[in-house]
DNA sequence: TTGCTCCTCACGTCACGTGAGGTGGC
DNA sequence: TTGCTCCTCACGTCACGTGAGGTGGC
């Protein structure tokens, strides 16, 4: 028989584990006595614990632990749940890869630049929406041609819409034999005469302060996190256009794969 | 301005985690109506917003990324945070390198055994220990020669030492011309005449229940783990006697190094 | 008597999720 | 008036860590 402070030092657990598993009942003592509360424990037990350990390292909860220990499930609920968890380490990995990816990157912006420049760009999921929209074309895709395209074509449509209009407007762009086919758009209700704007599953995505005169540098930094942090464009960025009174605010949103 | 579920699409975070950045001052909405408490965020707010959620995914704490975004930390202790994030997700990428493999192991096992054979096998750290040891020599590795020679050694080591045992008694083994070289060893904890048995990293250890004339099996199913878990055996077992009375209960403990 | 081991509460952890119960503006 | 959005508590989560305050056996 052990106390429980050999016990624990026998499997490598602390004293408190060994209390907590004998209140959830996932591992009583052999033995408690009567006079003195104090738990006894067999040699024989440290396997139960061996196995309880084991479990709980594959990444169970003690709940789920309890119920393979008691055998109180199926071998099939079983390999689902090995296949469930495998599905999840994974995940897992993948999701702290590209943490470390990202990481390394802000490490590097720091030796190079000195400063941190950090949380410019996220990852975000863009969901489907519907718009109405209005078209035009531009010469080319600096600032200076797109702006007195977009700009007159908001003005028309949020007159022809009214009220009618239920988020930020949308601007994104296509190439075209005439240069860039410049989309002006407006999330609505009503379903006719619409264009439906697919989901994107991965946007990297940075706010814009100010006048789109001046997105350049932004679209630069933009661009370059997407490189530095092992992703790779996948199109034309979205425009979110969040305030447009005198202060513009803009959020960019280009669709993005993993390298 | 944003109400708080707006700005929370925009934002895609939860309006609860915006209510919880409010609390802690990580994140003041813009205004706070007086009469209703009703939240109001500006659009520049977002790339506040988005500060967070980038450095929040590198993996830093509500409280770490406060400092950070308030500009409390230095640029070398800024360094320093990243570099022990970066290892800290590294070591974590390799603990769940090493569950996936083991699930995966677990999961063979039961596509060929049809049932769940789980927990036997756990990796523990052995701590150094300083014994008392008696040695002899054994023809060969198998039960019936070890038995003869560790049981008459352990007899006398117990009788000389009388009350100087400190824990449970080792046996391990070692390879010597004449076949064999058995050490009955028992925790110390005096200096002199005595052995020190440095720290096992990584030791697979398994429970032996009952004689250890069948210990063959438990050593068959300890090296088949220790084979479809990706690891190496990296010498002889230890054994711990864990109970000596009637009914036998060992521990055997095999250094590994992960493959 | 002094250590040592053990005991039972019970709060703290971390970043929110999830009701309960209620209010303000269209 | 009916939805919709918003509000403030406050408990729950998960597996223990960490005292506080006290007791039993050598």
């Amino acid at each position: 028989m052990f106390g429980i402070g050999e016990f624990a030092r026998a499997g490598r657990v602390s004293v408190r584990m060994l209390r907590h598993y004998d209140a959830i009942g996932l591992l009583r003592p052999a033995r408690i006595h009567a006079g003195t509360g104090y738990r006894s424990y067999e040699a024989a037990q440290l396997a139960d614990l061996n196995r309880i350990v084991a479990l709980k390292e594959l990444g169970f909860t003690l709940e789920q632990v309890r119920s393979i220990v008691a055998d109180k499930v199926s071998i099939e609920e079983l390999r689902g749940m090995l296949r469930l968890r495998r599905a999840e380490v994974a995940e897992q990995i993948a999701a702290d890869t590209a943490r470390l990816t990202h990481i390394e990157a802000r490490l590097e912006s720091i030796e190079r630049e000195g400063f941190l420049l950090v949380g410019d760009v996220v990852i975000k999921r863009i969901p489907a929406v519907r718009v109405a929209e209005l078209t035009g074309t531009a010469a080319d895709f600096a600032p200076e041609f797109i702006g007195p395209v977009v700009g007159p074509l908001f003005g028309e449509l949020v007159e022809r819409l009214g009220d009618a209009v239920r988020g930020q407007p949308i601007a994104y762009y296509e190439d075209c034999p005439e240069g860039v086919l410049v989309h002006a758009a407006a999330p609505v209700d009503f379903t006719e005469n619409t264009v439906y704007l697919p989901e994107i599953e991965q946007a990297a995505t940075i706010v814009h302060h100010g006048s789109m005169d001046a997105v350049i540098p932004t679209l630069q930094a933009l661009a370059h996190w997407i490189d530095a942090n092992g992703y790779r464009s996948l199109g034309y960025n979205r425009e979110l256009y969040l305030e447009c009174g005198p202060e513009f605010v803009t959020e960019l949103q280009e669709p993005v794969i993993a390298r």
